[in-house]
RNA sequence: GGGCGCAUAGCUCAGCUGGUUCAGAGCAUCUGCCUUACAAGCAGAGGGUCGGAGGUUCGAAUCCUUCUGCGCCCA
């Protein structure tokens, strides 16, 4: 046995286990008359690291895909990537900044879009490496890119598709615009955080006339886009300005005063300047009451000629602000400038204040597609764990707004729509959108009649795909279900289960239940796991940017990937956040250390030892004695039946997505009735060995809790399974079925229960008496009808004796002297102790249990006398109270009888 | 401003359909053990008015109302 290490060691066993699993193809999947399980991973970043949010949800995809494999099912998880546009695009540019010294507009679209295959060729894919390390299962033959040349075909197919159906459309909208990458961001990209700003307050003067009216903004730069002043109609200070005419400060322009029920009274002075094109409420209105729109900024942020006011023609943004104030104050119309905190949108990838801008792009029609995605949700068709993000769901469906699916950039899929380059840029009036340049071509041959138009005279929209406009098809196309509708894809969809974040709810699941539906006609997967946030001790979500998150291959190699497995679930309910563990050093940097992940660590440890000791038995063909035979059949018998119970709880919890209480379950079982009672029970004394069918009983239950165990943590269970018996070739516990479910024996469950609570009162004596754990013990037990039936259980009073370390256990009619009792169910027990007792401490002792017994019966014996409750409670509940009044006064009668005697 | 959610032991949280598996788990704390698999361990213990108030019910941590204190999403 000493050659065997006291502790685990996963780096040994990890990597050779998860090489063994991939090479013999237990993780490939091909449609056959297995019932299908599938997952699609939910794509990381195709140039991501594998984070603290990765492994969560990761390992609760593993955990599902296995136990399904284990089920006998046809389980295939599908991994792959997202090219993820902005993100990737901006770390190109950046590589291509510093490695070749060259901006992206010195190059053309094509040089730019091989630099980024390189890039990506380079880095991309890391994650998919970092998964294995966590045991991820997943079909790697099937790993799929969402620019794959087959997903981008899909991509296009998808938008001309929608286009012919009226569904998507090109119209000018106020979107997020990010004047560093020149691009439209979509909301997620979008980062709102408190900062200071100041509320100028400036007075517009009333046309013709010396009154006016005082507004406040944040942005006084942009009073020169401004096309009216609001206020609410039923704010009686401005009632008789509305319909007249003010004139905006410096430039004179006359803007009408008009009557707006968006307009807070309370807020700033209850004016408000209506500015169309910089922001989209006042667009809103601005549409409402057919304003007209200036927009006075370039795409970089700069004031241009619309502004009308020459000395901040060319000016930055926020340099205009600055130079406005003195001007505005010179006007003698700056009234006073207030400090105040508001919302500010930044870029996510830039960290540039967004602009709101008003910009010609695609969008998506969401109104007919949310229809069945809504009623979907709502219905259970798609059941969402846990259930109540329904109402997150809901919230957003009623909301919809169109979908704008155009990004100004070059990595991702190109729009097919062609233009005629006859006319100007953005102002083209002739649309040909199709699945290629030639199809274009025929198109617009057809719709200008000219038949001499060739493929020079058209202009291919120059925008990419929103990343999310890819991804939306991710559990269609990665079986191809575009271009082989028949094919693979009528096995594998739609898929069992959907596992992410509720952060991307709305970006990913709700637009894939749309796609589902609209493309598949039916829905994409049957159930949504939505997985917590990541957060550290200051619940502040980890992420790379706050520097607050440990490093997961640091995790990995410190914990194990079993370990960090059981870390992450052991705490992590559906939907529920898990604030992890990791500590801070004291230069405030992050370490990757956890105790969650230890206690995992230890749990691995902990069935090692339990490894070593079994495997360190001798066996012999007969037990010695027959008093043995007996406790170890028991024994035998009632971890058989607990292991049923438990099973049959993680079944039920599988069932319902309650993962983190499965594992708890199984940890519970392993280590607490395994190990600390089990094992213990039919542990032989030193050096003496065992008899063959224990053993052969043991090993048999310690595989079954190994099966059990596998999707939680596979590597250890992988290695257990073979350290404790000699396997035949393909024999490994990811291919063996999950333990079949039998009910359980709850009535010898609950005998040992009542055995195990004795043993554990005499212990708790031992403790108090400091007498040590070896010296035997003599017990009495006041005979009674429920003992003698207790101990007619065969094997019951031999367990008692060994587990108590027991001389001698006897019944007895009267109580013993020099004794320390204690009642167990409605028996008194007596621990013969060699020198005298405190009789007043006994006393007491059982003075107060005697109080609290006849409190609680009192209690029950009201409820009992009640009426309705006797007719009104299920007979059952009643049953069980009448139960307990009988109980408690059997205990009662014995603390009477004890004190007496005292 | 509109919506959603949370409050249970010192900490982090379970607690499913209202009822003895209802007041739980892990960590932390305390006591005793280097016991022959494991000190990353073993045997025990203490600790809570289930945020406050009211209501429904035979019965409430659980359902309803309200207050307080915190989150989050949307605008």
């Amino acid at each position: 046995m000493s050659e065997i290490s006291t502790r685990y060691n996963p780096a040994e066993t990890e990597e050779k286990w998860y090489r063994h699993w991939e090479s013999s193809g237990y993780f490939k999947s091909v449609p056959d008359d297995r019932e299908p399980f599938t997952i699609v991973i939910p794509p990381p970043n195709v140039t991501g690291v594998l984070h603290m949010g990765h492994l969560l949800n990761n390992t609760i995809q593993d955990i599902l895909i296995r136990k399904a494999r284990m089920d006998g099912k046809n389980a295939c998880w599908v991994p792959g990537t997202d090219h993820a546009s902005i993100a990737t695009e901006a770390k190109v540019v950046r590589w291509l900044r510093e490695e070749f010294k060259l901006r992206k507009a010195d190059i053309s679209r094509e040089e730019f879009m091989q630099y980024a295959y390189q890039w990506k060729d380079k880095y991309g894919g890391i994650i998919l490496q970092q998964l294995r390390r966590l045991g991820a299962s997943c079909d790697w033959d099937r790993t799929a890119f969402t620019m794959d040349p087959q997903y981008y075909q899909d991509c296009v197919r998808m938008f001309v598709d929608l286009y012919e159906k009226g569904k998507l459309y090109r119209g000018l909208r106020m979107v997020n615009w990010d004047p560093e990458a020149l691009t439209v961001l979509s909301n997620e990209e979008v980062i709102y955080s408190e900062e200071n700003a100041q509320l100028f307050h400036l007075h517009y003067r009333l046309e013709g006339g010396e009154e006016g009216v005082v507004i406040a903004t944040q942005r006084p730069e942009t009073i020169f886009a401004d096309v009216a002043v609001a206020v609410n109609p039923k704010d009686e200070r401005f009632a008789h300005l509305v319909g007249k005419k003010v004139l905006i400060p410096l430039i004179n322009r006359a803007i009408p005063v008009i009557a707006d029920d968006y307009v807070d009274i309370e807020f700033g002075t209850g004016a408000l300047k209506i500015t169309p094109a910089h922001d989209p409420n006042d667009y809103e209105i601005g549409q409402r009451h057919q304003l007209p729109v200036i927009d006075i900024l370039t795409d970089n942020g700069y004031l241009n000629e619309a502004c009308g006011f020459e000395p901040l023609i060319g000016k930055e943004r926020f340099e205009a602000r600055k130079a406005i104030k003195p001007l505005l104050e010179a006007a003698g119309v700056l009234v006073k400038i207030q400090d105040y905190q508001t919302k500010i949108g930044r870029s996510e990838r830039t960290n540039c204040v967004v602009e709101p801008k008003l910009s010609l792009q695609w969008f998506v029609k969401m109104t007919d597609l949310g229809a069945p995605a809504l009623r979907a949700v709502m219905e259970g068709e798609i059941k969402f764990f846990p259930a109540n993000f329904q109402n997150l769901y809901r919230n957003w469906m009623d909301n919809l707004r169109d979908w704008c699916i155009s990004r100004q950039l070059w990595w991702g899929q190109r729009i097919p729509a062609w233009y005629l380059k006859a006319e100007a840029n953005n102002k083209e009036t002739a649309i040909f959108v199709a699945q290629s340049a030639e199809e274009a071509l025929e198109k617009a041959k057809k719709a200008t009649g000219n038949p001499q138009l060739t493929l020079e005279d058209l202009r291919q929209d120059e925008d990419v795909l929103d990343t999310w406009a890819s991804s939306w098809l991710w559990p269609i196309s990665v079986f191809n279900g575009f271009a082989e509708p028949e094919g693979e894809i009528n096995y594998y969809y739609p898929t069992n289960v959907l596992v992410t974040g509720w952060d991307i709810i709305f970006f990913w699941v709700a637009r894939m239940i749309m796609a589902g539906y609209e493309y598949k006609g039916e829905r994409p997967f049957q159930s949504v796991y939505f997985t917590g946030m990541v957060r550290d001790k200051n619940r502040r979500k980890m992420s790379k940017s706050l520097g607050n998150s440990p490093d997961s291959l640091a995790l990995l190699d410190t914990y194990g990937a079993d370990g960090v497995r059981f870390g992450l679930m052991s705490s992590a309910a559906a939907g529920g956040d898990l604030i992890f563990d990791a500590p801070f050093g004291a230069d405030g940097t992050i370490l990757n250390e956890s105790a969650l992940c230890e206690l995992g660590r230890n749990f691995c440890n902990k069935m090692w030892n339990a490894l070593r000791l079994v495997k360190g038995w001798k066996t012999i063909e007969k037990a010695e004695s027959e008093e043995i035979l007996r406790k170890n059949e028991l024994a035998v018998r009632w971890m058989t039946e607990k292991f049923q119970q438990t099973l049959a709880q993680v079944e039920a919890d599988f069932q319902s997505y309650r993962l983190s209480e499965a594992l708890k379950s199984l940890h519970a079982l392993i280590w607490d009735d395994f190990c600390s009672w089990y094992l213990e029970m039919i542990k032989p004394g030193f050096e003496q060995p065992i008899d063959r069918g224990t053993y052969t009983a043991t090993l048999h239950l310690y595989g079954n809790l190994l099966r059990a165990l596998h999707p939680f943590m596979p590597f250890i269970t992988e290695e257990l399974w073979h350290q404790l018996e000699n396997r035949p070739a393909g024999e490994d516990i990811c291919a063996q079925s999950y333990p079949a479910q039998i009910p359980a024996d709850q009535a010898l469950i609950q005998q040992v229960e009542s055995i195990k609570e004795v043993i554990t009162k005499i212990r708790e004596i031992r403790n108090q008496n400091q007498i040590k754990p070896k010296d035997p013990l003599e017990v009495c037990i006041q005979s009674s009808s429920s003992a003698r039936q207790l101990f007619e259980l065969t094997g019951a009073r031999e367990m008692m004796e060994k587990m108590a370390v027991l001389s001698s256990l006897e019944f007895v009619e009267t109580e013993p002297s020099n004794a320390k009792s204690f009642i167990s169910g409605t028996d008194q027990y007596y621990v013969i102790l060699n020198k005298q007792i405190d009789v007043e401490a006994e006393r007491a002792k059982l003075t107060e249990e005697l109080t609290y017994q006849q409190g609680f019966a009192a209690s029950v014996e009201k409820k009992l006398s009640n009426e309705k409750f006797v007719s009104g409670a299920p007979a059952q509940v009643v049953e069980n109270e009448r139960k307990k009044l009988a109980d408690a006064n059997a205990r009662i009668a014995i603390l009477e009888e004890s004190l007496r005697k005292l």
